[in-house]
RNA sequence: GGUCCUGUAGUUCAGUGGUUAGAACACUCCGCUCAUAACGGAGGUGUCGUAGGUUCAAGUCCUGCCAGGACCA
């Protein structure tokens, strides 16, 4: 079983290239897990969070109904499942009843245990910002800009979130692998050593929101809300909204669960996610996959810069595949990158059409050339295993195990490195054994060297179809493959009926980056 | 103000104490011609932000500083 997450949008904003960043790396982990697993056994889970002031404000000024201002949104969002090619399940929304029920649900369990109370949030608050200000910027009643503050004394529940320091910090040392890259563990830890404070998880100030079933002038806070999802999805509190009833089935599911986040929500994962199912008897997810932010030509992306860059105007212009490589090729999985448009088109030309694409190509057109009523029979050298002494065999074989790791460790970036390498390598075998050559001098040995080279051609497809399934689907499709699982590594093949291979990738012109 | 990250070849980045610091792209030359003028080989460039320190040994650890960035209050 495996579960893996993104975390759930927020409907105030449209699409940008962060949340298909996220929704990639999580298709692409999918994706290579459903290799190797049963496909039901693998859950990929996305949707948005559709609660909250922001929300109801937003709506109203448009002067529409809330509900079908995030109808409008979240369906933004769930298109993105075309133009990025995703692969998720479920696209849950917190506005759905059974996710209300859960959330509900977990509210009572913190409440039983006692880790909910009431009492008031009490702060200055500013009428220009809809924001408290915290109490080191306040000046006799005025912001650091002069503007005057209310004093405001709100009704709130809260949880006690101080009494899970140690038990976070606890957590954190039994499952050192809990966040990955570990460099975010440091933050996390520091932040929970430096004093953890309650919070406050209810609001009256607004309504979009799950009310509190004994208090329902009570919103619950947007957080404790949204990262319910993760469990409301499986049903893991069951699904009869009258009593609480743990699914085993759910359970397997959790126990392999991998949370794809952004760094700027790290903290709500890392300690509050785990200190609320901590609190409820849950355990906390098994990992959590952090990745950095992109950057525009070395600058900042800001609305106010214009520099933004559109995920579905970039799949348009250049086409899905190629958007989704480019991605965790260009950037270090986890650290912040930067986006240029000449950087992509590079990437696309060399890697994806000269390395990958142009191996394909002329293989299969050598391998044509000897085909017998359009089926190409593979010599004994086909078998990897048989050839070990063959550089590239033996690094073949050995890839399958290497991926894996890279994928359980989050190293996305590195598994495409390992991917290449032996697309190189594969090159490089081309040129030095000359078969245009021995096709004319010894046929055997001919054979030998292109049954070896499309066995390779087949395993690295089905290795990069995660990141780029149609075109990995088209290389196979060349040789009659047209199942993507482990099976089609495994297999020993007699024949293969072969296709005329026609260009993956098409090449783009550098002129056409600046003429859009 | 606190915490954290980044600063390495012209460019984008690898390199989490140990031989002459690496890759890709760009550049030059050579080879090949099966292939989308694609592929392969050879060539060289770095005060590893800066100033100190620890160590037999530091890009790698520690401290200060400079520059850029993120999160939080």
């Amino acid at each position: 079983m495996k579960y893996i997450t993104t975390p759930i949008y927020y409907v105030n904003d449209k699409p940008h290239i962060g949340h298909a960043y996220t929704s990639i790396a999580a298709d692409v982990i999918a994706r290579f897990y459903r290799i190797f697993e049963r496909t039901e056994n693998v859950m990929f889970l996305t949707g948005t969070d559709e609660h909250g002031q922001k929300v109801q404000k937003s709506a109203e000024k448009l002067n529409i109904n809330t509900q079908d201002f995030c109808n409008e949104i979240s369906s933004q969002f769930r298109n993105l499942k075309d133009t990025l090619n995703l692969s998720y399940n479920y696209f849950i929304r917190t506005t759905d009843e059974n996710h209300k029920q859960t959330v509900l649900k977990m509210w009572q369990l913190l409440e039983e245990k006692g880790y909910i109370y009431k009492s008031f949030y009490k702060g200055w608050y500013s009428q220009k910002d809809e924001a408290f200000i915290p109490d080191n910027e306040v000046n006799d009643g005025k912001d650091q800009n002069g503007n005057s503050l209310e004093f405001l004394k709100e009704e709130s529940y809260f949880f006690k979130l101080s009494a899970f320091q140690d038990k976070l910090l606890n957590f954190y040392k039994s499952h050192p692998d809990f966040i990955k890259p570990s460099s975010y563990m440091k933050e996390v830890v520091s932040f929970v050593k430096s004093g953890l404070k309650d919070l406050s998880i209810s609001r009256t100030s607004f309504t979009w929101g799950i009310p509190v079933t004994k208090d329902p002038k009570h919103v619950i806070y947007v957080w404790l809300d949204a990262l319910c999802n993760y469990i409301s999805a499986i049903n893991y509190l069951g699904s009869d909204p009258s009593k609480i009833e743990y699914s085993e089935h759910a359970k397997e599911y959790w126990d392999e669960s991998i949370h794809l986040l952004g760094k700027d929500i790290l903290k709500f994962h890392a300690v509050y996610w785990p200190a609320f199912l901590i609190a409820a008897d849950i355990n906390p997810p098994k990992r959590l996959f952090v990745h950095g932010w992109w950057t525009v030509d070395g600058q900042k992306m800001s609305k106010s810069l214009g520099n933004t860059v559109d995920p579905i105007q970039i799949v348009n212009k250049y086409g899905c595949d190629e958007f989704r490589y480019f991605l965790f090729k260009e950037s270090n999985f986890g650290y912040d990158c930067n986006f240029s448009e000449n950087g992509f088109v590079d990437k696309i030309n060399y890697d994806l059409c000269n390395d990958y694409g142009n191996l394909v190509h002329r293989v299969l057109t050598l391998a044509n050339k000897v085909a017998i009523n359009g089926i190409f029979k593979l010599s004994r050298s086909f078998d990897l295993s048989k050839n070990i002494d063959s550089e590239i065999s033996s690094k073949t074989i050995k890839l399958k195990e290497t991926l894996k790791k890279y994928i359980n460790d989050g190293l996305l970036t590195e598994y495409l490195k390992a991917v290449f390498d032996i697309i190189s390598i594969a090159n490089k075998y081309v040129n030095t054994t000359e078969p245009w050559k021995l096709i004319k001098t010894d046929l055997q040995k001919f054979n030998d060297v292109i049954s070896e080279l499309i066995k390779v051609i087949i395993d690295i497809s089905i290795f990069l179809y995660p990141f780029i399934p149609e075109s990995a689907k088209k290389a196979l499709s060349f040789v009659g493959i047209s199942e993507i699982n482990e099976n089609v590594l495994n297999t020993i093949y007699e024949g293969l009926p072969l296709e005329k291979p026609t260009p993956i990738f098409n090449k783009i012109d550098n002129k056409k980056v600046n003429n859009g």
